[in-house]
RNA sequence: GCGCCCUUAGCUCAGCCGGAUAGAGCAUCGGACUUCUAAUCCGACGGUCGCAGGUUCGAAUCCUGCAGGGCGCGCCA
């Protein structure tokens, strides 16, 4: 671990056990960044009271009883540590993180984490909103397999329920052949809408498909059949979709709705003999406590409705209970939108009094803000006419192919380029803001080439690289020394040194924009430090060292980008 | 009515385990390519951190209230 905030946390932490007995020895120091050296401590300030002395005589004695090896202190401003580090200290630890494979990133002791993410709807559309939840969860997978933890994807797609007789009847009213091209080409949409018009306007079509709707759940093998040829189209589509993004998820993933059928009378008779659960007003329902719904009345979590059918809230609660008992999880991590919110929390507390979820393992909702219209206002599925997924993914590849379009590369090399930097922009765009902040859909921002965007990473990325390939050099072949000179080493080596706790950070976290922050500061300490430190013109050693100190962010940003799940073009 | 989330520069957003003059990108303005990729860099401009109290030596950050916006709240998923 090569992170000099904790390095320097244990300092202090000795010299507050030396200077004040070893009570104090655990307390923490309150590392914070500085504008006036790489680090301050606040720790003499807050305590002060406790030791009845002044801020500053605290921050002396800290100070006096600390080890300065490496690190200069200084009191500052009421009680402030300021601590710079040593030059020679800071290479040295770059040089330790350029020989270590994991770059300074931790080993985590193994856990089991479910990842629950994506979960398109193989009845409605897949829009930009399930591109969110399936960005941002396939980052934390990539995230908590680098630490070292056991994951395991679950794609909870939107497999099941009523909609589904509608769907059915629909296909055979147009042909299986003709509705099976259509669903597996991303047409899924329309598909709906005109199930839905039908259903809406069509008396007979709709008796039909509310008939249709037993016999898929009671197993009807006709009705089976055309239900698996549905989804299996659908499932086409979205593969290709996850191709396209160069997302982790598989067929091997899916665990939707239809997987738990089978699981649910068997979930609500646990719940009604361990009297969680209880009928009300026809439904079996669980009550948590502290869930109170209009005129201050229990609010039900419906396990089974009236008339027998089951609803969502079962199949999340069994859904839970086989992930903790058959997937031996310990933290479950739920990718889906923030408008769930209060669903997820009776869930878990369903779940809780059940004794499924005990308190070992932690469920968790990453909640995935609203994406916005230009109106501000939430996108409705059916107010329609939105640009098709895969549209708008061309349209991020042909924009930035157009932005290469005169450098000269042949076009199979500016199509791959284009590719990578096209998707990546749309990925980061997607990572780089808090998860739970809403997002307002904007073409130009999620595409845009410059600012604090993946394309810049990349491009950094591509001029390191260009580096290399105009020395001809290997950048495995210089393991240093790195000396540190001029202002922009030193800024860019001690950026580096702060990855591995990034990472982890994430991991604990679930916020993938945290990364992209750190990454997008470390493109910048380098840019600044390619403007200002020639690297293959230099004299030696500086030139060696200079190499040393850009094979080690090129290697930073190449891993980082790929937890992202954003590939580097060779160039741009 | 209840619950959750949000309100920071013209725009989009960080910062929110309390700490010294509140940051970045975009936009605007001014500079920098005979030198490793200018998709770049350097500088300037720009803010009552929604409002009001409270806790504290210290609050964008914690607590309370209020205003404005969003979402959800018994048989869709």
């Amino acid at each position: 671990m090569t992170d000099p905030q904790l390095i320097l946390a244990e300092r202090v932490q000795q010299a507050l056990g030396t200077a004040f007995g070893q009570e104090y020895a655990s307390e923490d120091p309150l590392i914070r960044p500085s504008q006036f050296a790489d680090y301050q401590a606040n720790v003499a300030l807050s305590l002060a009271r406790r030791l009845r002395r002044a801020p500053r005589e605290v921050a002396q004695a800290v100070a006096d009883a600390m080890d300065h090896t490496d690190v200069a202190v200084e009191i500052s401003g009421p009680g402030f540590l300021n601590m710079t580090l040593s030059d020679d200290w800071i290479a040295a630890q770059a040089v330790i993180q350029l020989a270590d494979d994991r770059l300074g990133v931790p080993q985590a002791a193994p856990k089991s984490i479910v990842i629950d993410y994506s979960a398109p709807n193989a009845a409605k559309e897949m829009h930009v909103g399930h591109l969110r939840t399936t960005i941002v969860g396939d980052t934390l997978v990539r995230v908590h397999e680098h630490v070292g933890h056991d994951v395991t994807r679950q794609n909870h797609l939107g497999d099941w329920g009523t909609p589904f007789g509608m769907l059915i009847e629909h296909l055979i009213d147009i042909g299986e052949s003709e509705a099976l091209n259509r669903l597996a080409s991303g047409d899924g949409n329309a598909f709906y809408q005109e199930a839905r018009h039908k259903f809406d306007n069509d008396r007979t079509f709709e008796e039909r498909s509310r008939s249709r709707v037993p016999l898929l759940q009671g197993g009807d093998p006709a009705t089976l059949r055309l239900w698996r040829e549905f989804i299996e189209y659908t499932k086409r589509y979205f593969n290709h979709v996850y191709d396209v993004l160069g997302v982790t998820l598989t067929d091997d993933h899916i665990a939707g709705e239809s997987m738990y059928n089978t699981m649910l009378a068997d979930v609500c008779d646990e719940l009604e003999q361990s009297s969680v659960a209880q009928i009300s007003e026809g439904a079996l329902c669980v009550f948590p406590p502290g869930f109170t719904g209009r005129d201050d009345r229990p609010l039900p979590l419906i396990i089974r409705k009236s008339d027998g059918g089951y609803g969502y809230a079962t199949t999340d609660l069994a859904a839970i209970r086989y992930r903790v008992r058959d997937l031996k999880a310990d933290r479950i991590l739920y990718v889906v939108g923030a408008t769930q919110s209060l669903h997820f929390q009776m869930v878990f507390a369903a779940a809780r009094m059940a004794g499924w979820l005990h308190d070992d393992v932690s469920a968790e909702h990453v909640q995935i803000g609203s994406v916005l219209g230009a109106d501000g206002k939430m996108f409705k599925t059916r107010s329609g006419a939105s640009t098709k997924l895969t549209e708008l993914l061309d349209e991020a590849v042909s924009r930035a192919e157009a932005v290469i379009a005169e450098r000269g590369y042949e076009p199979a090399a500016r199509r791959e380029i284009g590719r990578q930097v096209g998707i990546g922009a749309v990925k980061y765009a997607d990572l780089s803001v808090s998860h739970d902040s809403e997002y307002v859909f904007d073409f130009d921002r999620m595409l845009a080439l410059t600012g604090n965007t993946g394309p810049y990473l990349q491009y950094a990325v591509a001029r390191i690289r260009s580096i290399f390939r105009r020395g001809e050099l290997d950048p495995a072949d210089f393991p240093g020394p790195i000396t540190l000179g001029e202002p922009a080493e030193r800024a860019l080596a001690l950026q580096l040194l702060g990855f591995g706790s990034i990472v982890e950070t994430v991991a604990e976290s679930s916020e993938p924009h945290r990364l992209c922050n750190y990454l997008f500061d470390l493109a910048q300490a380098f840019t600044s430090f390619f403007e200002t430190c020639p690297v293959l013109k230099a004299e030696e050693p500086v030139r060696t060292s200079r190499l040393a100190l850009s094979a080690l962010t090129l290697r930073v940003l190449v891993q980082g980008l790929d937890l992202l799940g954003i590939e580097v073009p060779e160039r741009m």
